[in-house]
DNA sequence: TTTAAATATATGCTTTGGCGACTATATGAC
DNA sequence: GTCATATAGTCGCCAAAGCATATATTTAAA
């Protein structure tokens, strides 16, 4: 959950772990590719590439920043963004996820993520995995 | 200005570096008390405390990363903040800035810099130095 | 039914590069 | 020379990448 305890022993939100998480393009994808879904790890292997490990290591990261939580499911793990308790780390995570969105880049990966949700069959990393689940996004008292 | 160039030539703001810049206790306590005035380095090593090239330092990556610029006048330099030319980004600048303001260490740290603007003689730092300006903020079309 | 193989994901380990802190020194303006 | 600020050199640490391996769960075999 990334809290910890200042001098007066009050609870205090880590803002600098908070931006060193945006601060990596893999996990900048990761976040998009979430937006308001709980999706499999395996999907994010797909779309991103690269080695198992790398696409882990960095979803532990995010976990640890307290960004995303983690849910098992047999085999399978899925992830989702989870909001901050922090209120503005809250609104800043939102408004960054709007700006990917927008991105090229982003908007690509998002398609390929459609695409493979399609005809899981077509990827041999995807037989049988269970497809992305879409959260209902409770509206948000503040904005 | 931290631009750099994607394999199609086309000119891409660099988010990670963006973010990056952020995620750091001293650079957010400068920002902070940059909010929309230009000051002189000399307030912030008052400030902020520890020598002298810790500030120097984190002042040159802010600038690097586009977050800043730095004006020269006679031997002290000014530092103000400078809206990045990325949309995003910007908006998620302002976000961050309005929400350091209500941060308690934050608010105290722009309290000593009103004092030590009101009388600059009892800091042997500041002696002579130039007071803080403040920047017509020029209202964004964005927001 | 216990055991072994297979699958999905996480963790250890090593190397490498960047960044933060510190001290000392360089630059630039008077 | 003096003052304000920046840069260089060094050290230690964290984090990223890559490879190998461990864990957890399901499936297949005996």
């Amino acid at each position: 959950m990334r809290i910890h305890e200042d001098m007066a022993g009050k609870k205090t939100y880590n803002v600098e772990r908070f931006f060193q998480a945006l601060g990596d393009q893999t996990r900048l994808r990761l976040l998009n590719l979430m937006g308001d879904q709980e999706i499999c790890v395996c999907y994010f292997v797909e779309i991103l590439g690269g080695p198992q490990p790398k696409i882990s290591r960095h979803l532990a990261y995010l976990r640890s920043a307290g960004i995303v939580s983690a849910r098992r499911e047999s085999k399978w793990m899925h992830y989702r963004i989870i909001m901050p308790p922090h209120i503005g780390a809250s609104q800043i995570l939102k408004q960054t996820l709007g700006w990917l969105k927008e991105e090229k880049a982003m908007q690509a990966d998002r398609a390929r993520l459609t695409k493979a949700c399609c005809s899981p069959s077509k990827y041999a990393l995807l037989e049988g995995a269970p497809l992305p689940i879409t959260l209902d996004v409770s509206p948000c008292e503040v904005c």
